[in-house]
DNA sequence: TGAATAGTGTCTTTCAGACAATATGCC
DNA sequence: GGCATATTGTCTGAAAGACACTATTCA
């Protein structure tokens, strides 16, 4: 190379979205070294000298939840020369959308535990921490509205109420049954699968999801 | 800093358009040194130390055009560790909207020369910069339609013939006059400005952005 | 009065959004 | 029958899109 000048380091910083108890839910470690010690943080960690930054995203999520397969999309990119006391430090950030069933989180390098926190009120955060989780949240909703990527927090078949009951709790915001359920099966995206008969109540019809993730479309 | 891997070399390239005799184009620049050399490319530098990457692409912006002040955007960061053969370089694509008034292009380092293209119509380029292209091409139309951006692009003073040709143009694609300017008009983001008599036809009234570029607004 | 461009209105269709009654299955 | 949830239709208002004629200025 070329280049003269020195340097900087390149970290990815990853949003893991849930939904948990009827709530969206964040996952935040708590950092056991300097700086910002014992503050809460968005898990990341450096960018390795031969992996991409997608696979270095995916690995530390895989070092935090265990998960593989799950959505991952790049946000955006902070590089602040203030923005780590170490020095000069850019991050690529990602979000993640996670199923929360069979999720185990483990407290991984650096960092004494880790959490999943309502994203309505999150503690004070390292770094511009808060800043980027305001835009990955941003980017959720605008990617719930105009896309599918919603339907990769739901299990393979699912219900209408339970589409409906996920964009409730990523708008934080009541939606009318009747004209949700004629605008989601208006758009020729969904699949009819049969009945769940597991219920002590009406059983209501299954569907799965006949388009692509994330592709484009006017959900609400 | 503790961390123990080499670290990756980080650019800036900026898709620079441009609306010139009734063609969106994009400013390249040839390169003067291996790899690559005399293939056309993307402008864009490294990143320095102690500046941030909007410092850095509007550096480069400045370096490459004379220009300040412009439209400027971040859009993605690509980073495989492939896409340079001189070694691990993680670029930071930025997307700029230049007026082509009063606007004098010169070659920077490492360049030969540069030149604006159609849009429609480039050559092979350097690295990965023919796909950074069609990333920034699918952004400058998405924000086109949904925020103001567009505007800026044109002068403080404008008709709505001249908003309508730099859609017709960014769309590659006719609009109705009536519905579009019934369209424009509605969304309360324009000031008239009194009417231009230096035409020798009816004379057209003129208006000014009465909203924030980049607003989001469905503009088509 | 012809050339050039500006400016404007109506109709149809589609869709978002407000709104409530009936259906099904289990106990 | 009572409980719980599922399912479904109508009306209204707003906006998109198709479509063509008149207005203004200058040469």
């Amino acid at each position: 190379m070329e280049e003269q000048y020195p340097k900087p380091s390149v970290t990815v910083d990853i949003v893991i979205f849930t939904i948990k108890d009827n709530e969206l839910r964040v996952l935040l470690v708590k950092r056991d070294i300097e700086p910002f010690k014992n503050k809460w943080a968005i898990p990341g960690g450096f960018v390795r000298i031969d992996e991409s930054l997608e696979q270095a995203a995916k690995r530390e999520l895989q070092e935090e939840t265990g998960l593989r397969d799950v959505y991952l999309e790049q946000l955006y990119s902070f590089g602040d020369p203030k923005r780590d006391p170490r020095g000069r430090v850019i991050t690529v950030t990602y979000m993640a959308l996670v199923n929360s069933d069979n999720l185990e989180i483990k407290a991984s390098t650096d960092v004494s535990e880790a959490r999943w926190f309502p994203a309505k009120k999150l503690p004070s955060l390292a770094f511009d921490h808060a800043h980027i989780f305001q835009y990955a949240l941003k980017r959720l909703r605008w990617k719930f509205e105009y896309t599918t990527v919603a339907f990769s927090l739901l299990p393979k078949k699912f219900t209408i109420s339970q589409v409906q009951k996920l964009y409730e709790i990523a708008f934080d915001k009541e939606f009318d049954k009747r004209n949700f359920a004629k605008k989601i099966l208006s758009l020729d995206i969904l699949k009819a699968e049969g009945i769940n008969r597991d219920v002590s109540h009406r059983p209501p019809m299954l569907y799965s999801l006949k388009a692509d993730i994330g592709k484009i479309v006017e959900i609400i």
